[in-house]
DNA sequence: ATCTATTCATAAAT
DNA sequence: TATTTATGAATAGAT
C-alpha cells in the first residue's frame, strides 16, 4: 500500500525510517483501538523507538498494570522475573533463618527440648554454660563497682550463705542419686562422651585438663 | 475495506464478533512485527479477547519481559506496585525480626553485654537460669534412663566428686571475694532487686519463698 | 504536513 | 473454520 510495493526489512535511509515509524505506529494504535471497540477486548501496545522513546496504547477503562498482571495470571510467565525472584528467594531465606533461630532460643529457653539428640542436648548445654559463666563474670563487675562505691547491701552476706547452703544441699542430692548406680561397671568407652555435661569435669583454669 | 464500511463500535453478532476477532488480531500482529522489522524498535503487544484468551507479540531478540521492565524504567509508572512493595515490607519485618532474635542469642551467649542495662542483665540471666534448669531435668532424665538399663560408668564417682570439689572451691572463692565487703552497709531498699541473679536465693521448691 | 497512486486488510459471502 | 472477493483503509513516495 503506496506508491510501491516495500520489502519488509530495516529502512536504510533514516529520515524515511522516521516518516515510516510516524505512519506506522499511528496505524497500529488505531487497529488496536479499533479492535478493542469492535471485539471488546483489552488491549495494550508497547513500542520503543530506536532512539529509545516510549509509546504505548491500551485500550480505555482499563490500564497497562492490569493489562499486564492479567496477562501474568494467564501466562503463568513470570514478568518481573528477576527482581520479583530475588525478593522472593530472599524472602525465604530470611524466613529460614529466622525459623532457625527461633529453635535455638527455644531451646536455650530449655524448650522444645524432647525432639533432641542426646549429643544436642549436651551441646545447648555448653552454650548456656558459657552464656552463664559470661554472665556471672559480667555480674560480678557490677558487682565489684557497687562494692567498690561503698554500696554494700546489709543482708548480704545472710542471703549468700543460704545460697551456698542450697547449693550444697543440691550437690549432695544428686551425689545420693548417682551413688545407688555406683556399684555398676560397663567399659563402653564411647560413654563418657555421652555424659551430660553437667557432670563432666570444667577446669577452672585453661591449664588444668582432665585427665588422658 | 471489505464489502462495506462499518462503524467502529461493539459487534453485536457474536458470531462476526469472533471471526473480526481472528482476522484483526492477525492484522495487528503482523502490522507490529512489520514496524519492529521495518523501523528497528522493539513493540509488544497483548491481546485479551472477551473470552478471556490470551493472545501476544513482541518483537524478536527480545521479551514481553524485557520490554515492560524498559516501559516500567522509561514512564516511570510502577506497574507491578502493590505486589513489589508487599514482598519489601515484608522483607524488612522479618529482617527486623531476625536482628531482634540475633541479638537475644548473642545475649544469652553472653556476648555484647555491655550495651546492656544492669536490669536486662539480670532478666537475661533468669533466662539462663530457666533453661539450664529445664536442661538438668531432661539430662537427669537421659541420666536415668541409662542408669535403670544398667549402663554405668566406673569413672563416675571419680569425676562427680571431683566436679563437686570443683563446685566447693569455686563457692568458697566467691564467698572470700564478697566477705571483703561485708563490713559495709547500707540502706537503699531498692539495691536487692539489683542484686545480681547469680546471688538471690532460688527456692528448690517452689513453696520455700524468700522472706519478705 | 498533505496528497495520491498503490498495496493491503478485511467484511461479507461462500 | 478456511477461502474468495469486492471494497475501504493504510501508507510509500512525492510534494
Amino acid at each position: 500500500m503506496g506508491r510501491g510495493k516495500i520489502k519488509i526489512k530495516r529502512i536504510e535511509n533514516s529520515t524515511n525510517r522516521q516518516v515510516t515509524f510516524s505512519k506506522r505506529r499511528a496505524g497500529l494504535v488505531k487497529k488496536a483501538r479499533e479492535i478493542g471497540v469492535l471485539c471488546e477486548t483489552e488491549v495494550g501496545v508497547v513500542i520503543f523507538s530506536s532512539g529509545g522513546k516510549l509509546y504505548d496504547y491500551c485500550s480505555p477503562r482499563t490500564s497497562l498494570s492490569r493489562i499486564l498482571e492479567k496477562y501474568q495470571t494467564n501466562s503463568g510467565k513470570i514478568l518481573w522475573g528477576e527482581k520479583h525472584k530475588n525478593l522472593s528467594a530472599e524472602i525465604d531465606r530470611v524466613k529460614k533463618e529466622n525459623d532457625n533461630m527461633q529453635i535455638q532460643l527455644r531451646h536455650l529457653k530449655g524448650e522444645d527440648l524432647n525432639s533432641l539428640q542426646h549429643r544436642e542436648l549436651i551441646a545447648i548445654e555448653e552454650g548456656l554454660q558459657n552464656g552463664q559463666t559470661n554472665m556471672r563474670e559480667k555480674q560480678m563487675d557490677y558487682w565489684r563497682m557497687h562494692k567498690t562505691n561503698g554500696k554494700m547491701l546489709e543482708d548480704e552476706h545472710k542471703i549468700l550463705t543460704f545460697r551456698m547452703h542450697q547449693q550444697a544441699v543440691d550437690l549432695s542430692g544428686r551425689m545420693r542419686e548417682l551413688e545407688i548406680g555406683y556399684h555398676q561397671v560397663q567399659h563402653d568407652r564411647d560413654f563418657i562422651s555421652q555424659m551430660p555435661f553437667t557432670f563432666r569435669v570444667q577446669p577452672n583454669h585453661p591449664n588444668l585438663q582432665e585427665d588422658e
